[in-house]
DNA sequence: GACCAACGTTCCGCCATATGGAACGAACAA
DNA sequence: TTGTTCGTTCCATATGGCGGAACGTTGGTC
């Protein structure tokens, strides 16, 4: 049913980037402009998306959309619950921005964020996704991932994002198998040119590495080797996260 | 696009009624069950829906679903972190259960809940739909609401929840009136047979009752006399609700 | 064990309807 | 003014969604 997935492709678009117009959608999807027009009456009609608020010429999700798949929400919830005190106690430890994530096939996407006692410039919104290879989150998840997801995961040309991003094949398996040994994943001007992040992988009651949290901060205010000395701490949250999933 | 609504009706079955199987679909929309079969193929296929963990004969809204709309919470989220502490507080002076939802067209959802100190036998689960007329979470906000808009919410066939839900229109007016007059509402066995219920609306920054919190409780626990003493109590939370949003 | 109801699934011919190129007026920048 | 990009409308084409009918399977009942 062609006209179905391209309404859950412009939906799941429309969630990333709005507010968002026609021509953008269509530009990003590939539809022809006529078929994008057409998809987006109909959402409209059906009460998903409206014009937004803010930037009446461009489209957002309604909260309609946000009700009829909310009870989706219910596996994400329980991590949530699991994860925000730990995610407190990190971020008053430390001072800096926690973030916490889940894997959707080969990107990851953003579930709750503590901003630090600084602010960053450029704060990483909710519910963005992003790349597994370049953040701390991904790699934490991808080193624990079984062999063929991993590869699933990373046989599509991965994006660079900065100059220091890894995008070649051995190189990040070469880091992944560090990443393994030690418990957590580093992530070096891999996904904003400024930024250093740390992360750990979080495990379901199966063992699988679902979600992953992190922190993550400007160069100029934590250094690479701060970042590999929070390294245990990391360890240490994800490991209390899991346990809380597996009881609760 | 006939395929595209057919695909958001039943996406929006499922989140309230999962797991739930291609015959109940077809039954609930009212369409062949042939066309169900296919459209829940192509949600499938795009990843949006996979068989139930537990019920696999079953279908359930994926995590997927949950990342592509969840940029829509953005504004239940906001809603979310003003009522919290307050709802945190008013569970802890009346001990019973405390909820939050908000209105979408002519019915409710419920956003968050709060248990009191003896658990419901029959929790209402978060995300679940409910009617306006029945609850006092719906009637607080239709004694606010526009004229227009009142007349949209209740100008359909009322179903009957128990044998007191008023289905009367002047009924239901004459007790909007009281409720707009002392500013909660409240809901006497009239959504449950057991169970009677105090709310109040709160307003977003135009004034208009987007949303409501309630107590809740059996009947043989929290009598009507208590549910009007509980009244003002109500009112102040939600009107420090409000202020929260209106400032946040 | 035999029956029946309800389930999920497959098949297939018909024709409704989604498709997308082309052209339109409006808004904006250079 | 000119050129670009925006959202929108039109229309002939043929793709692909439609749904009745029939299938195999499961699970409950007598």
């Amino acid at each position: 049913m062609r006209p179905v997935h391209s309404a859950l492709e412009i939906v799941a678009l429309i969630g990333q980037r709005q507010p968002i117009g026609v021509s953008a959608i269509a530009r990003d999807t590939g539809l022809p402009k006529t078929t994008a027009h057409r998809v987006l009456q109909t959402l409209h009609a059906a009460g998903w998306i409206e014009p937004d608020a803010n930037d009446g010429a461009n489209w957002s999700l309604s909260i309609r959309a946000a009700l009829a798949v909310g009870s989706a929400q219910r596996s994400t919830r329980q991590l949530h619950g699991a994860a925000f005190p730990i995610m407190e106690e990190l971020r008053n430890t430390t001072g800096e921005s926690v973030y916490l994530a889940v894997r959707d096939a080969d990107t990851l996407a953003l579930i709750e964020r503590l901003d630090g006692r600084n602010p960053l410039a450029h704060a990483w919104p909710l519910w963005q996704r992003g790349p597994l290879h370049a953040t701390s989150l991904g790699k934490s998840m991808l080193a624990h991932l079984d062999p063929a997801e991993l590869e699933s995961c990373l046989n599509a040309t991965l994006p660079r994002m900065t100059r220091q991003t890894k995008t070649d094949r051995a190189a990040i398996e070469a880091e992944l198998a560090v990443t393994r040994a030690r418990g957590f994943a580093t992530s070096f001007r891999e996904n904003w040119p400024n930024e250093n992040g740390v992360g750990a992988a979080i495990r379901n009651s199966r063992g699988e590495p679902t979600a992953a949290i992190s922190i993550s901060a400007p160069v100029d205010r934590v250094d690479e080797a701060q970042c590999i000395a929070w390294g245990p701490l990391l360890v240490a949250a994800a490991r209390r996260i899991s346990l809380g999933l597996t009881r609760g």
